[in-house]
RNA sequence: GUCCCCAUCGUCUAGCGGCCUAGGACACCGCCCUUUCAAGGCGGCAGCGCGGGUUCGAAUCCCGUUGGGGAUACCA
């Protein structure tokens, strides 16, 4: 654009003010209400954090606006794609609380939401691609465009050549006459293909650099590359927020949106495109279905919240505020603008989700605390199934006692079982026992506690501290270590007095006394 | 190879020309609190890749460079 040659003045006449994105109209002029997004996943195993991140900025997206969120299962490889695992798509989403608006299950106006099933819809529109010219039968075999590619001098373009794009009438009839097998592609246009990306600005291919792409299998079935857009212009979709690594297929897709749309098919609008950052694992390498800690399954198993999940997946990339970093998904939706959206690849770091999801646990109340413990302390076969009066009661007791001590929930089992396994089940592990020192401590807490008037955190730490710290003259940490460890079978545990409050006066009275038995008079 | 994108503490980010002596968070290190462990409080460590411009003034705008990433399938 300028000049390295130009002077300062004459460059001041060229170089055109630089427009923030911040400026750039995300709604294109359309009402706020009709803003149309989608989530479109291919039903292939375990949904990537990468991908929840997109769906989570969608819907935040639709959300902000009062837009529709649509979910379309992009199961075009039926190969991949079983039945059960686009119901765990489902059932991640619903976890996750991403709720759609149109798709499976909810139905809507523009359905079947499932590319399986639009087969028909794809077939009659490859028809008319092809009758207008903007799609042509391709019958280079692989190694034969690679061929070309590989003789091409160094330093040119990659990619297909173009080598049917020009194959007339007759000539096509005598391919097929032959039998020989063709591919479609698309007719890509000489020129400038450029967008505005609501993350990034302005963004231009030179056609040159987008080469005819193929658009169907030479045995008719339909590939991503015409599905997606097709999809999109059929379901009216205005906006498509994705990661990245799809960027430099947008001008590929918006041949084939001006194409439909001069076949008068679908809306006839080309949907504006938001790139999102690449989430990265370790190392320097996108992060990869394979890479521990990318798939969903993982993160419900180890007791992630998905609120706390989803938290720190919107950090990737966009902040809420300059000082703030922890926000609920509505909190989210609200103040949620693409624009703000940085365009910088992020690495994924575990510690710091974790974090965040410790903040969200300890946003927890009593009662939903306990509920959602509860799968974990049920899996451990801690409490019953459903859950006894007593077992309610010892989880919204245990509660405030566990909140802070907890990162993800499946933490409670390692740290509360004491609480619900009985008195007999309570073993002192070799490295922690006792040491013979603690008989007389035990002794003394035993009747210190023995004869107390009220079974209470209050009562009981006083009557220990009289006893302990004042009676023997012991420090805090050493009389209560010992006991501690009677109780609750571990060095670390809840707190000490509201532990045996939870338990009651039989139950400590119990532990005190087994763990005294081993112990030399 | 070619095209495209990106560039602030170790990591995620705030920053849209003066509020920057660059703010927050995670992690890490101290101290305080304390019945263990946490949580919490206080403090610390640590960053604008480089070179040119533009400007009275640049982390911020422009160019270049270097580095990183993505894409280059009859996968999605």
């Amino acid at each position: 654009m300028t000049n390295a040659h130009h002077t300062a003045s004459e460059n001041a006449a060229e170089v055109q003010e630089p427009r923030a994105i911040s400026d750039v109209d995300v709604l294109g002029g359309l009402s706020p209400e009709r803003v149309r997004v989608r989530f479109p996943p291919s039903p292939t195993g375990n949904l990537h954090v990468g991908n929840i991140r997109s769906a989570l900025f969608n819907y935040a997206f639709a959300r902000h606006f009062g837009g529709t969120f649509v979910l379309r299962i992009e199961d075009t490889d039926a190969a991949r794609s079983t039945e059960e695992s686009m119901r765990g798509v489902l059932d991640s989403l619903e976890w996750l609380g991403l709720d759609w608006d149109e798709g499976p299950l909810k139905g809507g106006p523009h359905g079947p939401y499932r590319q399986s099933q639009r087969r028909e819809i794809y077939d009659a529109i490859i028809a008319r691609l092809v009758d207008g010219g903007f799609a042509y039968p391709c019958f280079c075999t692989r190694e034969e465009t690679e061929a070309r590619t590989a003789a091409r001098p160094k330093g040119c373009a990659s990619g297909y050549d173009g080598f049917c794009r020009d194959l007339s009438a007759d000539e096509v009839a005598a391919k097929r006459q032959q039998g020989l097998p063709a591919v479609l592609r698309m007719r890509v246009p000489e020129g400038d293909l450029e967008f505005d990306d609501l993350v990034r600005g302005p963004v231009s291919f030179h056609s040159k650099n987008v080469p005819d792409y193929v658009i169907v299998r030479a045995n008719g079935d339909p590939l991503y590359t015409l599905v997606n857009p097709v999809d999109d212009a059929l379901m009216d979709i205005t906006h498509v927020l994705r990661g990245e690594d799809l960027l430099s297929s947008t001008p590929r897709q918006i041949v084939l949106y001006r194409a439909l749309s001069s076949l008068g098919i679908g809306s006839g609008r080309v949907p504006m495109f938001g790139h999102l950052p690449i989430v990265m694992g370790e190392g320097n390498r996108r992060l990869s279905k394979r890479d521990e800690g990318s798939g969903l399954a993982e993160y419900r198993e180890r007791g992630f919240l998905p609120e706390g999940l989803l938290n720190y997946l919107a950090l990737l990339g966009w902040a809420i505020a300059e000082d703030r970093d922890v926000f609920t998904l509505a909190e989210m939706c609200e103040a949620f603008d693409i624009r703000r959206v940085n365009a910088n690849p992020a690495r994924f770091d575990p510690r710091k989700c974790l974090a965040i999801n410790a903040d969200h646990i300890r946003m927890l109340g009593d009662a939903e605390l306990a509920a959602r413990l509860t799968p974990f302390l049920t899996e451990a076969e801690l409490i019953a199934n459903p859950p006894s009066e007593a077992d309610r009661a010892m989880m919204v007791g245990m509660a405030p006692l566990v909140r802070e001590r907890i990162n993800t929930l499946s933490e409670i089992v390692e740290l509360a079982e004491f609480l619900f396994l009985s008195d007999e089940r309570i073993h002192i592990e070799d490295k922690v026992a006792l040491k013979p020192e603690a008989a007389p401590v035990l002794d003394a807490a035993s009747s210190a506690l023995g004869d107390l008037a009220e079974w209470s955190t209050a009562a009981i730490e006083q009557a220990l501290r009289a006893g302990l710290v004042e009676g023997m003259g012991l420090k805090p940490r050493l009389a209560f270590g010992p006991l501690r460890t009677a109780v609750s079978g571990k060095k670390i545990s809840p707190p000490l007095f509201e532990s045996m409050e939870l338990l009651g006066r039989d139950s400590t009275l119990a532990r005190l006394a087994a763990a005294r038995e081993g112990l030399p008079a």
